[in-house]
DNA sequence: GATTATTCATTACTCCGACAAATCGAACTG
DNA sequence: CAGTTCGATTTGTCGGAGTAATGAATAATC
């Protein structure tokens, strides 16, 4: 059963059948129960919870289809980088699997982005990036204005990279990364000072040099990786007892 | 004023909404009107009105506040890759900038998706490459069963990549090609022999080499926008005339 | 005079109840 | 046995009413 915790009702039914959804618990295949049923079950109005349904067929989670009625899509349907998605995936215990793919996506997708944004950036682009840059090296990744300035800096970049397309993967990304880090976080990791390497890639972005950008893109997220991996096993194999 | 053709009044005014959103007539920032106006105007119940929108809001178009109103997202928090959004995108004269971004894209992911493929795919997926890759010598890709056996081809490499994410990533991509293709066809091209490159990436995973998988895939997609450039250019030139 | 607290109007949010339309499956008919 | 009809089930659509959040104008306070 569902909190009404935070946002509204629907929101609250929106989360609570996502991450049923995601997490597996709601087969593929399966249709979810009628919506007079439900809604009554979880104390809704009928045309909130169907609000929240339709907000994740929006997602291509579900469809829904008179007599037949509301069925969970086969994963292929799925967007599987939707913010929402993600925030659902990693809302139990992430799994190590998903983490890997996410992470040999981001290895070929990031570096391609670095080298664009290397010839393509402008020199005002290049100039916020350094900035965020300094407000990360000052602060650190532990204060909120540090996480921000991180935040910032991968923004700057995409944007600098000029493709719409790969742009969009950008609030994908930086969920990922959000919750990757957080993880890291509840590991007791996040020790490693992050700034060398983003000032490699700060570097060759600055120096219009694509293939240095690329590489320096590249041990970033090595980096990145090892150390989620880290966090990962300590998180999970101390509490895998079942 | 839209009309009810096809679906259901909800997918009229769904349609309606995000071919005005993604073609740009609702530009973005701005406010859409009140949910009563709107309702009213288009001659629908309020509820099926707030339906379509929250549909809307779960491809990441919208965005709803109370009192501030239904406001368009910028371009960056939509899922340019979503099927939806794709058919409104080329709904009207597709945008060159958009295709050439979505060809960029593309040469980053697919070439990485054939290097994973080639170390990853098991026997039984070569074997089904092959027959797809025979049936498209034999009919061509004027043919029904030639087009799906290209299909085939592409479905089965992406899951031989045994990345989900990838996978997932690849397949929105290919969809999005495939509303280029259509222009192809329309400009008439669809003339050069579409074999030999396939043969080459068939060739390079048969041989479990993920360097020539990569390279092979380059050519490929380097030889395929070749041909829906010209194609492309074809298409428009004749027509804008304003 | 600038800042803070308050009121107010606007907008989306939630609820209720009813009927319509589509569709699957079973009963029926030839 | 094949095809058709019919009925039950489920989502779809509608209208109306009241609630809650929020931005802005206004008043109070320092």
């Amino acid at each position: 059963m569902p909190k009404t915790s935070g946002r509204r009702v629907r929101g609250a039914i929106f989360d609570y059948l996502g991450e049923l959804i995601v997490t597996g618990s709601a087969g593929v295949g399966d249709t979810l129960p009628g919506e007079v049923e439900t809604a009554e079950r979880l104390d809704i109005s009928r045309g909130t919870y169907r609000e929240a349904v339709k907000m994740l067929a929006g997602k291509g989670l579900v469809e829904s289809r008179p007599k037949t009625g509301t069925r969970v899509l086969e994963r292929s349907r799925w967007n599987l980088l939707d913010p929402d998605v993600l925030r659902w995936a990693f809302a139990g215990r992430p799994d190590p699997s998903f983490v890997a793919d996410l992470f040999e996506m981001r290895s070929v997708v990031e570096p391609a982005i670095a080298r664009l944004a290397a010839t393509r950036r402008d020199d005002e682009q290049a100039q916020q990036m350094r900035e965020a840059l300094a407000v990360m090296a000052g602060k650190g990744l532990r204060s909120q204005s540090g996480r921000d300035a991180d935040r910032l800096f991968h923004e700057t970049l995409l944007k600098a990279c000029g493709n719409e397309v790969m742009q969009s993967l950008g609030a994908s990304i930086g969920a990922a990364v959000a919750y990757t880090t957080l993880f890291k976080k509840r590991a007791g990791g996040l020790s490693r000072d992050p700034v060398p390497d983003h000032q490699r890639v700060m570097d060759a972005i600055d120096a219009r040099d694509p293939d240095a950008a690329e590489q320096a893109m590249t041990e970033l997220l090595l980096l990145a990786r090892q150390d989620t991996d880290k966090a990962l096993q300590d998180f999970i194999s101390p509490q895998d007892r079942d």
